[in-house]
DNA sequence: ATGCAGAAATTGGTTGGACCATTGAGCCAT
DNA sequence: ATGGCTCAATGGTCCAACCAATTTCTGCAT
């Protein structure tokens, strides 16, 4: 084990104190996202802070969503840490009706034609590549088994997110994704679910591709259309089934 | 101290259970924001897991900002909490510099506009008097203060948000709209902020009373554009005066 | 009775040490 | 090589204290 660049805390506020000696280690040692940090004993013993201290400041980091921890493997970034991070964690409330689907996807569509538009503006050519790789796998994916692609469609879109230069819509994207995910994984019986949306994949890539970012945006509107469409079928479905 | 409902919890992800059966909790006693919530001495014992896995838990939900913890004296809730929470922590990298506010904007840019052109769609009279009441009370005091309006100038736009029939416009601009406040406080010396913004506004308005969505959308689109060429005003003169 | 200072109880914050559960790497027999 | 096994490393949980800030109670002086 190499020698870590840490030195010991001092007063009251150990938690924040251990955060901030350790946003300052990850800059200074160049660290990114994927790649593991001490361990916790370890932190603990350079920062002469007991396990539990770090455990805690390490939690709040988890919540929010800048490191992963696995068990008997270690703890692993998972996003850009600096010294001078705002942090804004927002709480919706209401979550598993059909109400709150619509919402979010409502929200959803601002920000996906936004994000479509600003990468068919900034894109780069090592991007759109990028893109079209992911579309390419998404499509193979799709045509294979028969429908099953919501993991790679998934990856699409984040790679346009990615691309769009402005981090925040795969942040918030992201979150309101796990959403979809937790309700749809069981309940709700539309097992077309997404096949509609299929064909303006490709399309958006092409405005994209083409540098149009209106072209792009109104693809976008129109995937997000069919999700919607989609959506309210499901609820339809559910409401003549009588369920709640 | 009354009897709490809580019953043990049983296998791994010890936490997130905790977390669950303090929201089952919070609910079912009808807690509000500023109540004490059980000491962790008593969570831990009713729950029948340590005191540690009980302040991991709540040190997310502190994280979160829905509970605050006051040594010595208690625990208590700051937001509203229920089982079906949608949780979006957001990052900014490099939290105060011209970039992350650009950032910022871009989000609002699609937002607004989307929440215009829903508010053009779904507003019912009452609340299109409402928010000519806001613009009303915001121009007068535009024109008495010499441009001191931000506070009028929120409550305006705050107010077509509400009426555009999903809370979560309002919830997520809002969380931004704190973090622009704490930015431009006290650096940034463009004084005549917000003044290019204010005849759009009205036009803002009278699109939505006239039920024109894509109208309402252009215009709210202009606003944001003339908050970002100020932006960019300010910007360039931190540079110049040799700022980073 | 009243008011206030000091003691005591309450409560979140920290510590150190122990053990469990999962992971991953190295080893060994096949 | 391959498959299974062992074992060390690592995060997850627990316990039992003690510290620090806050609140509450107590009792004395007025």
């Amino acid at each position: 084990m190499t020698e870590f660049g840490l030195s010991p805390i001092q007063a009251t506020a150990r938690d924040d104190a251990v955060l901030k000696a350790l946003a300052g280690f990850v800059m200074r040692e160049a660290l990114g996202p994927g790649q593991r940090l001490p361990t916790e004993r370890i932190l603990a013993e350079r920062l002469k802070v007991s396990r539990n201290t770090v455990r805690e400041a390490l939690t709040r980091w988890e919540g929010l969503g800048l490191v992963e921890r696995r068990q008997g493997s270690g703890t692993y970034l998972k996003g850009v840490v600096s010294l001078d991070m705002l942090h804004m964690p927002l709480t919706l409330a209401g979550g598993n009706d059909f109400t709150s689907l619509m919402q979010t996807l409502e929200i959803r569509r601002a920000l996906e034609a936004e994000a479509a538009a600003l990468c068919a503006i900034r894109a780069d050519q090592a991007e759109i590549a990028e893109i079209a790789r992911k579309l390419d796998i998404m499509e193979q994916a799709f045509h294979t088994r028969a429908g099953m692609s919501a993991e790679e469609d998934w990856e699409f879109h984040q790679s346009i997110y990615r691309s769009s230069g402005n981090p925040l819509f795969e942040q918030i994207i992201a979150a309101m994704h796990e959403l979809f995910h937790r309700f749809w994984e069981h309940p709700l019986g539309v097992r077309d679910f997404g096949h509609a949306s299929f064909p303006y994949h490709r399309t958006i890539y092409e405005r994209i591709a083409a540098h149009d970012p209106e072209g792009a945006r109104a693809e976008a509107l129109k995937l997000i259309a069919t999700v919607e469409d989609d959506l309210k079928r499901g609820a339809a479905k559910l409401e003549l089934s009588g369920q709640k």
